[in-house]
RNA sequence: GGCUCCGUUGUCUAGAGGCCUAGGACGCCGCCCUCUCAAGGCGGAAACACGGGUUCGAAUCCCGUCGGAGCUGCCA
């Protein structure tokens, strides 16, 4: 039998890291498998829609390269795929379940379970649907439906023995029927299944065969196992990952502003390396490798390798992560890249940015790191004079005096302004004068940046900013010393 | 509370009784290179939650304790 896995995100607007790996890994399984990876929107809360919501989804899957066989916007044998456009498959399921006496109506109003539900828990009890509607008989259920007393479906459950099954990274798991099951709507008042319903339903028409999804259904599964034995149909191999945390007590939220990949690309960050970084928080290829591609990791991936215990989200090394595909760029890709974080400072400054990308390349880790670290270039900084002053290049503002002094005249008579020639002239001033490199350098360096920290070196920084800015920002820099 | 799961350096992890004086990676620290910052090279500190067993031998098996997480919705 084919493989078949499935992506079942509910629109929110937000693609959640925790999903975007949930969604690569039944990618990586189908893939290696040579089955099928069907994406489906599970969309039955309708008070929770989000206009858009799903073309972030789409839009997420394809910036990462995760393409799915069947889906909502490319149809396949067992659409559709979105779950509200299916609403009406679902009622003659459960009515079917009915029938057997695995479910059954259910009149009671919210507000009439939450009053029994505060007794019981007024009462130190633990609250359990208490299968009141499950007595009535046959002739009340039809004399209240034809009165038109909104009505929900519940599945019957049972409440003495267990249930056991087997999970691909958890191993074998039983939980009593009275602890785990409880009679879980299966048809809301308003039409739509519940999520848990839908579910079980869609996945078995749609031939799912692994079932890849978060650790929080775990306990709920035997639920599901209830629903699939009771229609008689085959349950799915289950492979429940575990939870992507900010902390150790805590899971990445939307709270914190970094739970989405949204705020990782907005940010400057690759989707090649969030989703390799994401591929190794919770599985791991069993040798020493770190980075992969998508294709390399398909063919690395194997389910059993999967890890049990939760993963911390670490920023650092996803920072790590980026830093290494950003040097391992193309230098014309990167140049595309890093342009539109160029122009957020330097926009019609006339900057080179093909030489400015050369010698920032190795030093962005993100992309929004670059303005602030061009922004230099765009306008001289209100530097502070003991920035003159570095103790290893023996330098301070009286010998940076002097150096500018040593080096303005040589770069005044400089007639080709290239980092070559700007660098021959300059060394050989400072050569002939017998000083430090350092002393010399690290002054002009500052005279021209006006900050500490600067992509490149004097010689570069000149040639950036071409003769006459250069010499501009030197003599504003002797003018400050020489009334320091 | 009940049920269930998890527990190797700060973090991701390797480890399926002797290969472990516990390996790799990020981060951290130091040195080298160097006109700064990066990059690069070299080196360092840093972990088997705790307590009992089983065994000639335990990070690996068993029990308990502690810690953390999940579920306990007409959310998914």
């Amino acid at each position: 039998m084919p493989v078949r896995t499935r992506f079942a995100p509910s629109p929110t607007g937000f693609m959640h890291l925790g999903g975007l790996r949930t969604a690569l890994y039944n990618y990586l399984y189908a893939r290696r498998c040579g089955g099928q990876f069907i994406l489906r929107i599970e969309d039955t809360d309708q008070e929770r829609f989000v206009p858009g919501a799903t073309e972030v989804i789409y839009d997420t899957l394809k910036g990462c390269g995760l393409t799915w066989d069947e889906g909502p916007d490319v149809g396949g044998p067992c659409g559709p795929y979105i779950q509200s456009e299916r609403k009406d498959l679902y009622l003659p399921y459960a009515q079917q379940l009915v029938e057997s006496g695995h479910a059954y109506y259910c009149f009671c109003s919210k507000e009439e379970i939450d009053e029994r539900r505060a007794a019981v828990e007024a009462a130190g009890g633990t609250w359990k649907y208490d299968k009141h509607c499950l007595h009535l008989s046959k002739e009340e259920v039809q004399e209240k439906l034809a009165a038109g007393i909104p009505w929900t479906i519940r599945m019957n459950a049972p409440t003495e023995g267990e249930t056991s099954y087997h999970d691909t990274v958890f191993g074998d798991m039983t939980f009593p029927n009275a602890e785990a099951m409880d009679d879980m709507v299966l048809i809301k008042q308003d039409g739509m299944p519940t999520y848990n319903f839908a579910n079980v339903i869609d996945d078995h028409l749609m031939g799912i065969t692994h079932v890849m999804r978060g650790m929080e259904y775990l306990s709920s599964t035997p639920r599901y196992n209830f629903l699939y034995e009771a229609f008689g149909w085959e349950v799915p191999t289950y492979v429940h990952l575990t939870t992507v945390m900010r902390d150790a007590q805590h899971k990445l939220s939307k709270r914190d502003g970094d739970a989405y990949y949204s705020d990782f690309v907005d940010k400057g960050y690759l989707p090649e390396a969030l989703l390799n970084y994401l591929a190794l928080v919770g599985w791991n290829p069993g040798d020493e490798r770190e980075f992969f591609t998508l294709p390399e990791l398909v063919e690395a991936f194997d389910i059993h390798r999967l890890n049990k215990s939760p993963g911390i989200f670490d920023v650092q090394k996803l920072t790590w992560f980026n830093a290494e595909y950003i040097r391992r760029m193309d230098p014309e890709k990167y140049l595309e890249a890093a342009a539109p974080w160029f122009d957020r400072v330097l926009a019609g400054k006339g900057i080179d940015y093909a030489r400015l990308a050369e010698l920032t390349q190795s030093r962005t880790e993100v992309f929004n790191q670059l303005p602030d670290m061009v922004a230099f270039l765009a306008e001289l900084p209100d530097y502070d004079l003991e920035l003159y002053t570095h103790k290893k290049m023996k330098t301070n503002p009286e010998v940076a005096l002097s150096s500018l002094k040593l080096v303005r005249p040589v770069l005044e008579g400089l007639t080709d302004w290239s980092e070559a020639s700007l660098h021959d002239a300059v060394m050989a001033a400072i050569q002939e004068a017998g000083l430090k490199n350092g002393a010399v350098l690290w002054p002009l360096r500052i005279a021209i940046a006006g900050v500490a920290n600067t992509p490149g070196g004097a010689f570069e920084i000149a040639a950036l900013l071409g003769r006459e800015e250069t010499l501009r920002r030197l003599d504003i820099g002797l003018r400050r010393l020489e009334n320091a």
